[in-house]
DNA sequence: TCTATGACTCCGG
DNA sequence: CCCGGAGCCATAG
């Protein structure tokens, strides 16, 4: 673990550059990282990050804009409200217009 | 060094 | 799009 440059603390740095009020994939973030197999890898990252107060880990859905994280949270809930307070809308633990809220790191 | 794990994704049906 | 199965890869123990 403590190498210069871990591939977490690459992983954080993507996430902070995510805007308020739109999210991301683990998937596009090892892509920008280069590491394109290695979205299972990021998620465990952000599993690390809750610690962390500036990644905003929330902003971090699978490629279907579900919130497959929420369980790592605080409480189940918690991960929807802070996204519903962004201003999306969750239903069923998937995001609402997806396609609209999802930024791309590489932009 | 080897095995297990997982907040994923792709592929075929 | 849903479902089941397989691949991938960095980290933890």
């Amino acid at each position: 673990m403590a190498q210069q440059h871990d591939f977490f603390e690459r992983v954080y740095e993507v996430v902070r550059q995510v805007p308020y009020g739109k999210v991301t994939t683990y998937g596009a973030i090892a892509l920008y990282l280069g590491a394109a197999r290695s979205a299972r890898t990021v998620g465990y990252a952000m599993n690390a990050a809750h610690a962390l107060i500036d990644v905003p880990a929330h902003r971090v859905v699978n490629r279907k804009g579900v919130l497959t994280g929420k369980h790592h949270f605080g409480g189940i809930n918690t991960m929807q409200q802070l996204l519903e307070s962004e201003g999306h809308t969750v239903i069923d633990d998937q995001i609402q217009d997806f396609d609209t809220a999802l930024w791309n790191p590489n932009e």
